[in-house]
DNA sequence: TCATCTATGTAGTCAATGACAACATTTTGC
DNA sequence: GCAAAATGTTGTCATTGACTACATAGATGA
């Protein structure tokens, strides 16, 4: 045999599907994703993916509990970056959570989208409840600080969590028409605090 | 031949189809949507479908744009029937938006899912804007009845709009935990009418 | 050390699917 | 009426996900 000869051990395929998986997700979006395609691009046999993937829905939700967990650590990242004021980390919040799902269009639109496995479910859940509950902090540490008026922190936290939501997925989308995204992050971050207020 | 002789021609597949397909897609996802299937529920051969579709992207093009038509119907129904102040106004409209959001799920995803034809593309932005337009009215209804402050009128709309659907697809996609939808839905729209309130 | 158990990979197969081509039957419009 | 456009049918192909049986390597432990 030849001097190039592969180990029949692949060593780290695991990895290599998933990092070719999500280059390929969000150059092709998420139909264009196909489990043979990834074992040819990686060099090993069409079913060697089922090693480490029970399905390609198995894939998917790797790929979307990845996602939930680099967001959670980016939104983090641009808190602790931010001035130590609750207003300047409430905005650094929206301002990332927009340029996470500018930058992943179509990771997010895979974390977000309902079709998850009810099994494989819990540990994406639990992913995604964290990225939740940084903004949690956010809202009671405004609160404590009497930033802003008392209520819920959860549900508060919630309604804004939604609401940025909404303008990444928009934005992601491309929906947000010619506007200037950062013009309207800045908008609704600006305006959901003056409605949250202390009056 | 037999008695139940069908005619050779169909009369009225394409409405057929669209209609087999909606259900389907609430049902299955869009995942579980096939050309082949819908014909053969539609008694049609496989490859019927192909005149009346391009190919699977337009037929789910076709949903998307239906779904932006009725989801436009729905929220100009709610606004018409709210109290004519716009405060109510702005309420009803989120309340109709998560409520078309709840019980069309699968169709939403698709109607905001980024992968649309760039040929067919042209019409689905224009269902979309419509929606978008009717945001806009309100916001320059109360602007002009002076109840909120002033400011460009789709800027303030767009961010409306985002919060909106924000809150709809995380309730679609049940990432609302256990918090009561209604209650969320006026949270944010009391929260967004505080921020926007004349100085 | 070596026997075996487990993880990982390969080859082969199958049914389903989307897309396409060639052809048939209506319907429409001139 | 007749030509052309719509609408359907059959046949075919490559791709795909899933499954089975089997091969090989690496780890474990007597």
């Amino acid at each position: 045999m030849s001097a190039a000869e592969q180990p029949y051990h692949h060593g780290s395929l695991r990895q290599v599907l998933l990092a070719r998986a999500e280059s390929t997700l969000e150059k092709d979006g998420v139909d264009g994703l196909s489990l043979r395609q990834l074992a040819r691009e990686a060099g090993v046999s069409h079913a060697a993916p089922s090693k480490h993937f029970r399905d390609r829905q198995a894939l998917l939700d790797a790929l979307a509990e990845s996602g939930f967990r680099r967001l959670t650590a980016a939104l983090g990242r641009a808190v602790d970056e931010a001035e130590p004021h609750a207003r300047a980390r409430f905005a650094a919040l929206a301002h990332a959570y927009v340029t996470f799902a500018l930058d992943h269009r179509e990771l997010l639109a895979l974390m977000y989208g309902s079709k998850h496995a009810p099994g494989a479910a819990a540990e994406l859940v639990d992913a995604g409840r964290a990225a939740m509950d940084l903004t949690v902090r956010i809202v009671a540490e405004a609160q404590a600080a009497d930033e802003i008026g008392p209520g819920d922190a959860s549900r508060i936290a919630l309604v804004a969590f939604a609401t940025f939501h909404g303008i990444a997925t928009l934005a992601a989308g491309g929906m947000l028409e010619d506007a200037p995204v950062d013009e309207v992050v800045t908008a609704a971050s600006d305006t959901f605090w003056r409605g949250l207020a202390r009056a």
